[in-house]
DNA sequence: ATAGTAGTTTAGAATGCTTCCAAAATTCTT
DNA sequence: AAGAATTTTGGAAGCATTCTAAACTACTAT
């Protein structure tokens, strides 16, 4: 049972994490922040979550819905992914991690760093700085034959 | 100078290419392997490669070009780069390595594997085969300040 | 050589995700 | 409560890629 007060506390403990980032805690923003900021590390697209706030029963502009993932990941509440298929996803895991995905369904699993090991690391170019490193394992299924 | 036997050889070392891989050696194929496997390693894009082929005196239809690339990806002559930006990117280099990209410019440089070293792997999940690995580092120009 | 057939190329239309736009609405400040 | 700045909105625009169906080309068998 979710109390009323319940909801409110919840409201109001995304407000203030959307206020701490820097964003603008709007109705629109707030509503992504209680589907994406929950804790629950997922993998987000902007029309899946365009259905998910439909089904939430609100209303709200599919630009709304870019806008926000992208603000969002500037203001470091979220991650883009820039790995996977022709779609940009969104990453409600911030922490260090990889992925596997599944090259059928695009499904996408994360790999914990503790799972890998990279030893030896390639020397960065002269006058760059390494900006994130993306590890990615493609999988097939297998054929069952 | 490159005398006319010189490209005829040339030619017909590519037509065996393409046959060898079952590929059919249509004119418009042909002039794409001249460009792409010739040797020399690099990470292509269809429009770049139409570019090329128009640059090269002659014409072809920019499906074409992307028919081409799919096929030799399909046939293993190249492979195609699934890790950057919006545009999908073939490599003409086969053998296993890795990307360092600019995250501004979106230019690519090879990472020999003999600079990494991938100690532990994660547990593939029961029913999947892993595909492909991809590791890629972004870079960021460094701020001279 | 020739005809048949299977595979390719072609130009342009269509697709689909994402961004752009300029006006209306909302939020924060004073 | 008014003003200034930021956001939202719906639809249009953009862009890389794929699709389409007709014309063409390459191989195969005669």
């Amino acid at each position: 049972m979710t109390s009323t007060r319940d909801i409110k506390a919840k409201e109001h403990r995304i407000i203030t994490c959307l206020e701490d980032s820097g964003v603008r805690p709007t109705r629109q923003r707030v509503l992504i922040g209680r589907l994406l900021l929950d804790g629950r590390k997922r993998h987000v697209g902007a029309e899946q979550l365009y259905e998910e706030v439909q089904t939430s029963g609100q209303h709200m502009a599919l630009a709304t819905v870019y806008n926000c993932l992208h603000k969002f990941a500037d203001a470091g509440l979220l991650r883009q992914v820039k790995n996977v298929g022709d779609t940009v996803l969104f990453d409600t895991n911030l922490s260090e991690h990889y992925h596997f995905v599944d090259i059928e369904t695009g499904a996408m699993v994360d790999i914990s760093p503790a799972d890998v090991t990279l030893q030896k690391m390639p020397k960065i170019p002269d006058g760059f700085e390494a900006e994130s490193i993306e590890l990615t394992v493609r999988l097939r299924r297998k054929t069952t034959s």
